[in-house]
RNA sequence: GGGCUAGUAGCUCAGUUGGUUAGAGCACACGCUUGAUAAGCGUGGGGUCGGAGGUUCGAGUCCUCCCUGGCCCA
C-alpha cells in the first residue's frame, strides 16, 4: 500500500491492535445537539482525534486511480475497530494430508466405540452390504456404492437409529482360482497335481490379502462401518451357514440333481451362471445343411424325394443332431432347384424344404439362380415327417459310420421366420428349447461333448476333434454327404453341406476367461423355482417382492420381469475354490440322501474346520453309524457363488442359528447396483424366499453404473478409467463424496476431469460458507442469543428456510432417496447465504456494537447456520464437516456424535418464504440497474450509490417498509409508489394468462451518487458523516465510543 | 434381435395435471470490491429441450417412428 498524504504518521495498522487515541485524548462523542431521525442528517459528529481537513473529492471516476489509495490509507485507522472474520479454519482444504489424519484422530479416540455406545435402546436401522469380490483394488463403481451406503447410514444414525453396519467380502469363486492358477502356469506348475486343500488354502489366503486391502481403501473414503467384526463368505461360520442353507433346500425338497444343458466353460471346465456370461462378437460359421426325408406323411406325397433344409451357427452341434423343428403356424415350401451358380453346394433337381418367407434370402445364400415352388403347405402339415441325418452312414477315415437314428420333425412354438430357414435343428444337449423339445418326445440326450469341448471318443469321424475346431471337418463331411447323395439320388433326397458362410455376432462368453462358452447337458444341482401345484419359489418371491420399497420404482418391474422368467437356478460348479454341496447320493438308487442328521453333522464340522472338512474327512464321519460309505456317493460339486452371497443374511443378520440383535432381519435396505438384479438381489430373494419364506429387504435402492465424461463405459484400452485412489490422493474422499451426492445415483453417472474439477469448486463454495460462518462466530456466547419472535425478518426468513432444507434432509432420510438433496444445500450456501444474507449482513456484523440486538440476532442465526450445516453436510463430507464442527467445539468433539438439530415449527414460514422470494426479484431489478451505473462510471462500490425505487402500490403494502438500504447494501434507497405501475409479480395468477405481456414491465429503479461523505468505518455514504476525513457515521461514532471507553476501563472489546 | 431406461446450456441437475419469454449452480466473458482476499459481489453471453412426424388454441411435457448411450436378456 502506498505511503499517500496520509503520512508516516497514519500508517495502517496491521498488528491486530486495537486503535486507540493518544493517552489524554478525549474519546469520540456524538454531538448530542438536535434530535428526531438518525438519519435526517442534523447531527453534527465531530471526530476530535483528527485534525479537519479539506474533503476528498467526490467518488465520481471509475475509482482506480490514486483518490482511492489516499482515501484508504485515511481510513484503515478504522479497521481493527471492526469486528471481522477471525478463525483457524483455513481456506483451502488441503483433504489428502488431512483426511488421513482426522481418520487417525477417530482411532485414537474410538469414535465408532462412542457411537457405539450412544446408540444403546433406539430403534436399529439395518442396512445390509452387499459383499464386494476380494480381488483387486476398489474401482469408481465400488466407491460409489460403499458411499452412497455410507451417507445413508450416517444420516439414519444422525436421525435417532442404532445403525450398526457390518461389511462384508465375496472370497470364494473362479475369479480368485483362476489367477492362483494363472501363477500356477506362470511358475509351470501343474494344477491338478497340486492337493485339493493346498490350492484352497491358496486362494484363501489371496483372498484375506485383497479383503485387506479393500477395506484399508473404503474407510480411506470416510466409510464408517463395523470393520472389525465384517464378515466373508469364506469365515468358517459362513461356510458352515451356507452348507446348512443348502441342507435347507435339500430337506424342504427344492434340491435335485438333474441333467440339462448348462452353460459350459470349456476352457475352465465348469458351468457357468448366467452372471458369469458376458456377451461379445464373436465370427461363427454358418451352415446350411439338407436332412433328406426318408417318411413323408402328406397324403399327396408332397415331401417325397425332399430334403428338409437347416441353418445354423453352430456347425458343431450337428453330430448331435436329433430332430428338426418347425413352426406350426408358418407356411413352408417345397422348391425345385433348376439352375446354381458355379460353387454352390447344390445340384439342379434337388427338392428343398424350407419357409415360403425365407426363400429369396435361401436361394441367395445357396448360389440357386432358378427355381420354382412345387407346393406349399401349413407347418401342421409336416407333423410325423422323418428326415435321416446326413451323415447316416458316410464313411470316415476312422473307419466307423454312425448317424442311423432317425431325425423326426417336431413342432416348435420358438421358431420363428427371422433368419434361417423355418427349419431348427434339434440338439438336445446343446440348447434349452432343443433339450425341452427332445425330452418332451421321449428323445435321449447323449453327452457328445466332453468337458475340455472335445467331442467325446464315441462321435462318428469328430471323436477328440475340439467343437470350436470342428467346422471345417463338419463341413468337409458334410460335403462329402452332400456329393454321395448326388451321385445316388435313387438312394437319397440332398444330404449334406448346401451353403457357408460366415455371421458376426453376439455370443456368451465367460466373464473371467473371455473365452466362448457352450451349451452342454451335464448332470448339475438346481433349486426347483416352481412346485407342481403352481406354488414354489417364484411364485412365493412375486409375492414378496409386492411388499418390498423400491428405490426408483421402475427397479420393481425389472426384478420381478427376471425373477418371473428365471430358469431352475443351476446352483453347482465343477471345481475348488468354495462350498462344496455337501450332500450324498445313494448309489443303489441314485437318489441323494435326505438326512438331518447328516446335514447336521457337515454343518458342525465346517463351523470347526471350515469347509475343508468335506476334502480332509472320511464320509463316514458326516453319513455317521450304519451307513456303508462304499453305498454312497460324495458329491463333489462346489456351489454357485451366488447361493453364496444370496445366503449372507442368514449369516451376518439376526436369525435363530445366529442371534446378532444389533443388526435385523429382514433387513431394512439392500443397496446395490442395477446390475444386481440378476444378481445378488435376485440370489438373496430366491434363497430367503426359499428357506424362510420372507424377502430378505424391506426396500432396494439401485444406484446405476458410472461411465466417463462422454457416457461411455470406462475401460483400460479407452484410458477413461478414474481410481478413487487417485481421486483421494489428488483432491481428497470428500470431493468423491461429494460427487456422488450431487449426481443422480438413479441413474448412470459420468466422472472424468472436469467432472472433478466442478466438483471441487462446488466444495470450495460450502467450505467457505462455514469458514465464514466461523469467522463470523467468532468468540459468540450463548447469552447473546435471542429469540426468533426478537428477530428482524430477514433473520426470520434465513430460519424458515433452514426450517425447509431440514425437511429436505428428513425426507431423503425416510425414503432413501438422496438425489437433489445436497445440491439444494449448496444452493442455499451459495444463493441464499453467500450472495445475499451474508452480504447484506456483513454490515451489521462487522460495524454495529456487539449489543446491538440485530447484530446478536445475526449471531443467533449464524450459530444455528453453523450447526445445521455442520450436521447436513455431515454424512456426506464426513471430514470437512468434523473440521468446520471441531474448529468450533474443539478435537475431543465430534459431529458425527450428534444430530441433526431439531428445528422448531415455528420456524416454518411458508407466506415469509414467497414474500421472500418477491422481495429478491424485486432486489435483482436494482442490482441490474446498479451495474447499470457502475458501467457509465457512476459508481464503483454499490455503498457509493443511493437509489429510488418506485413500487406498485400492492408491492409498495407489501414490501415498502422495509429497510432497502440495507438490503440493497446501497447508501440510501427510497421508495416511491407508483400507484399506476405494475408489479413484477400479478399475484395470484402464478404465471398464467391471466395478464401476459405487460406485466412484465416494471418501472426502473433509478440509481444516483449517493449524498453526503463516506464514513471512514463502515465506508457507507451518508449525509450525516462529517466532511473532515476519517469521519464516522452516528452509528460507528457510538461503537467506537463505547469501545474507546471500554478500553478505558480496562474491558476491552476484541475485535 | 427383444425388454427396460435415459437424452434439457460446455458440465452437473431443476422443470407440477400440457399454459406467458425453458431455470439454477459450476465453467466462460466483462465489471466491482480489496473488511470472507489463492476469497466475495454484480451483470452478461450461451439452449432448434436427441431427430422427424402427429394430437392440441398451445408440446420440453401427450402419441408414433427413428437416432445415440446404458443396463438386462437372447
Amino acid at each position: 500500500m502506498r505511503n499517500g498524504i496520509g503520512g508516516l504518521g497514519r500508517v495502517p495498522q496491521r498488528t491486530g491492535r486495537r486503535p486507540t487515541s493518544a493517552p489524554g485524548a478525549p474519546p469520540l462523542r456524538v454531538d448530542p445537539a438536535g434530535s428526531g431521525s438518525a438519519y435526517a442528517g442534523r447531527y453534527l459528529l465531530s471526530c476530535r482525534r483528527c485534525p479537519p481537513r479539506p474533503a476528498p473529492p467526490p467518488v465520481r471516476s471509475r475509482g482506480t486511480g490514486r483518490d482511492r489509495e489516499r482515501v484508504m490509507s485515511e481510513t484503515t485507522d478504522y479497521r481493527n475497530s471492526v469486528f471481522l472474520p477471525q478463525t483457524p479454519f483455513p481456506m483451502r482444504g488441503d483433504l489428502p494430508k488431512r483426511e488421513p489424519a482426522i481418520l487417525e484422530r477417530w482411532a485414537a479416540s474410538d469414535l465408532d466405540g462412542a457411537l457405539r455406545a450412544a446408540e444403546a435402546g433406539r430403534p436399529r436401522f439395518t442396512l445390509h452390504d452387499g459383499p464386494p469380490y476380494a480381488n483387486g483394488h476398489l474401482h469408481i463403481g465400488h466407491a460409489l456404492n460403499k458411499i452412497l451406503k455410507d451417507v445413508i447410514n450416517r444420516a439414519h444414525r444422525m436421525s435417532g437409529f442404532a445403525v450398526r453396519y457390518v461389511p462384508g467380502w465375496d472370497c470364494h469363486g473362479l475369479p480368485i482360482e483362476w489367477r492362483i492358477e494363472e501363477e500356477y502356469r506362470k511358475s509351470g506348475r501343474d494344477k491338478d497335481k497340486v492337493p485339493v486343500l493346498q490350492f484352497r488354502a491358496e486362494c484363501r489366503s489371496y483372498a484375506a490379502k485383497w479383503l485387506e486391502v479393500q477395506a484399508a481403501e473404503f474407510r480411506r473414503l470416510g466409510v464408517q462401518g463395523a470393520w472389525a467384526e465384517r464378515y466373508s463368505t469364506m469365515d468358517f461360520t459362513s461356510e458352515a451357514a451356507i452348507a446348512g442353507e443348502i441342507g435347507r433346500f435339500l430337506l424342504n425338497g427344492a434340491l435335485y440333481r438333474g441333467l440339462r444343458p448348462v452353460m459350459w466353460s470349456p476352457v475352465e471346465k465348469t458351468a457357468l451362471a448366467e452372471a458369469e456370461i458376458e456377451y461379445h462378437d464373436h465370427t461363427s460359421t454358418t451352415i446350411w445343411v439338407a436332412f433328406p426325408v426318408v417318411r413323408d406323411p402328406t397324403p399327396g406325397h408332397a415331401l417325397e424325394g425332399a430334403s428338409a433344409v437347416i441353418w445354423t451357427t453352430t456347425p458343431w452341434t450337428i453330430p448331435a443332431n436329433r430332430a428338426i423343428a418347425y413352426g406350426p403356424g408358418i407356411t413352408y415350401a417345397v422348391l425345385r432347384v433348376d439352375e446354381v451358380a458355379e460353387g454352390s453346394g447344390v445340384h439342379p433337381g434337388a427338392k428343398l424344404l424350407v419357409a415360403e418367407a425365407l426363400i429369396e434370402p435361401f436361394v441367395e445364400k445357396a448360389g440357386i439362380v432358378q427355381h420354382h415352388v412345387l407346393y406349399t403347405l401349413p407347418g401342421e402339415a409336416l407333423e410325423g415327417t422323418v428326415c435321416a441325418h446326413p451323415l447316416r452312414d458316410l464313411a470316415f477315415e476312422t473307419g466307423e459310420g454312425g448317424y442311423h437314428h432317425d431325425v423326426p420333425m417336431l413342432a416348435g412354438e420358438f421358431v420363428t421366420t427371422d433368419a434361417g430357414t423355418g427349419l431348427v435343428h434339434m440338439a438336445p444337449a446343446h440348447g434349452e428349447d432343443d433339450f425341452a423339445l427332445c425330452v418332451a418326445n421321449g428323445i435321449p440326450v447323449a453327452e457328445a461333448v466332453e468337458d475340455d469341448g472335445r467331442y467325446a471318443a464315441w462321435v462318428p469321424g469328430f471323436g477328440g476333434i475340439h467343437v470350436f475346431k470342428a467346422a471345417d471337418p463338419l463341413a468337409e463331411a458334410l460335403g462329402r454327404a452332400m456329393t454321395a447323395s448326388v451321385e445316388a439320388p435313387e438312394e437319397r433326397a440332398a444330404a449334406g453341406l448346401v451353403a457357408r458362410g460366415t455371421l458376426v455376432h453376439s455370443y456368451p462368453h465367460s466373464w473371467r476367461s473371455r473365452a466362448p462358452v457352450i451349451y452342454r447337458a451335464t448332470p448339475q444341482w438346481f433349486i426347483r423355482m416352481d412346485d407342481a401345484d403352481g406354488g414354489g419359489i417364484r411364485a412365493d418371491a412375486l409375492r414378496a417382492l409386492n411388499d418390498v420399497r423400491f428405490i426408483p420404482e421402475g427397479a420393481r418391474n425389472r426384478l420381478t420381469s427376471m425373477v418371473a422368467g428365471r430358469p431352475d437356478w443351476c446352483i453347482s460348479r465343477q471345481r475348488a475354490w468354495g462350498v462344496p454341496i455337501a450332500v450324498f447320493v445313494e448309489k443303489r438308487t441314485g437318489e441323494v440322501l435326505r438326512d438331518p442328521a447328516v446335514m447336521a453333522r457337515v454343518v458342525e464340522a465346517f463351523r470347526a474346520e471350515g469347509a475343508d472338512a468335506w476334502y480332509s474327512s472320511p464320509p463316514g464321519r458326516f453319513l455317521g453309524e450304519g451307513r456303508d460309505p462304499a453305498d454312497y456317493e460324495q458329491v463333489s460339486d462346489i456351489v454357485d457363488v451366488w447361493f453364496e452371497s444370496g445366503s449372507t443374511h442368514s449369516f451376518v443378520l439376526d436369525q435363530p442359528d445366529a442371534p446378532r440383535p444389533e443388526l435385523g432381519f429382514p433387513a431394512d435396505l439392500y443397496l446395490e447396483g442395477s446390475d444386481q438384479h440378476r444378481g445378488w438381489f435376485q440370489s438373496s430373494l430366491l434363497e430367503s424366499v426359499g428357506t424362510r419364506g420372507v424377502a430378505p429387504f424391506r426396500a432396494l435402492v439401485t444406484n446405476g453404473f458410472v461411465l466417463d465424461e462422454q457416457g461411455r463405459k470406462m475401460s483400460k484400452s479407452l484410458g477413461n478409467v478414474v481410481a478413487p485412489q487417485d481421486v483421494n490422493d489428488t483432491l481428497g474422499a470428500d470431493i468423491l463424496r461429494l460427487w456422488v451426492m450431487n449426481s443422480d445415483t438413479n441413474e448412470d453417472l459420468r466422472i472424468g476431469k472436469e467432472i472433478l474439477k466442478q466438483q471441487g469448486e462446488l466444495y470450495r463454495r460450502l467450505r467457505n460458507t462455514l469458514r465464514w460462518l466461523l469467522g463470523s462466530l467468532h468468540g459468540f456466547d450463548d447469552a447473546e442469543t435471542v429469540a426468533p419472535s426478537e428477530m428482524p425478518e430477514l433473520e426470520r426468513w434465513v430460519l424458515h428456510r433452514l426450517a425447509e432444507l431440514d425437511r429436505i434432509v428428513r425426507r431423503a432420510v425416510d425414503t432413501h432417496q438422496w438425489v437433489g438433496v445436497v445440491p439444494a444445500i449448496h444452493h442455499f450456501c451459495a444463493s441464499d447465504l453467500s450472495a445475499f444474507y451474508f452480504d447484506v449482513r456483513k454490515d451489521a456484523l462487522y460495524c454495529d456494537g456487539p449489543s446491538s440486538l440485530r447484530r446478536r440476532a445475526v449471531r443467533t442465526v449464524l450459530d444455528r447456520l453453523h450447526r445445521c450445516l455442520c450436521a447436513w453436510l455431515a454424512p456426506v463430507l464426513v471430514f470437512t464437516a468434523e473440521e468446520a464442527w471441531t474448529a468450533r467445539f474443539g478435537d475431543a468433539s465430534s459431529v458425527h456424535a450428534g444430530s441433526f438439530p431439531e428445528i422448531p415449527e415455528l420456524w416454518h414460514d411458508p407466506e415469509l418464504g414467497e414474500r421472500w422470494v418477491r422481495l429478491r426479484a424485486v432486489r435483482r431489478l436494482v442490482t441490474t440497474a446498479i451495474e447499470g451505473a457502475r458501467r457509465d462510471g457512476l459508481i464503483g462500490a454499490s455503498l457509493q450509490a443511493a437509489v429510488t425505487l418506485p413500487l406498485a402500490a400492492e408491492e409498495a403494502a407489501e414490501m415498502g417498509a422495509l429497510d432497502w438500504a440495507e438490503l440493497l447494501i446501497v447508501s440510501g434507497a427510497d421508495v416511491r409508489v407508483d400507484p399506476d405501475a405494475r408489479p413484477l409479480f400479478t399475484p395470484g395468477t402464478g404465471g398464467g394468462s391471466a395478464d401476459p405481456g405487460a406485466a412484465f414491465v416494471h418501472r426502473a429503479p433509478e440509481v444516483r451518487v449517493a449524498p453526503g461523505h463516506k464514513c471512514a468505518r463502515c465506508w457507507r455514504v451518508l449525509p450525516e458523516v462529517g466532511d473532515a476525513p476519517a469521519s464516522l457515521c452516528r452509528r460507528c461514532e457510538d461503537v467506537v465510543a463505547n469501545q474507546e471507553a471500554a478500553a478505558g476501563t480496562g474491558a476491552g472489546v476484541d475485535a
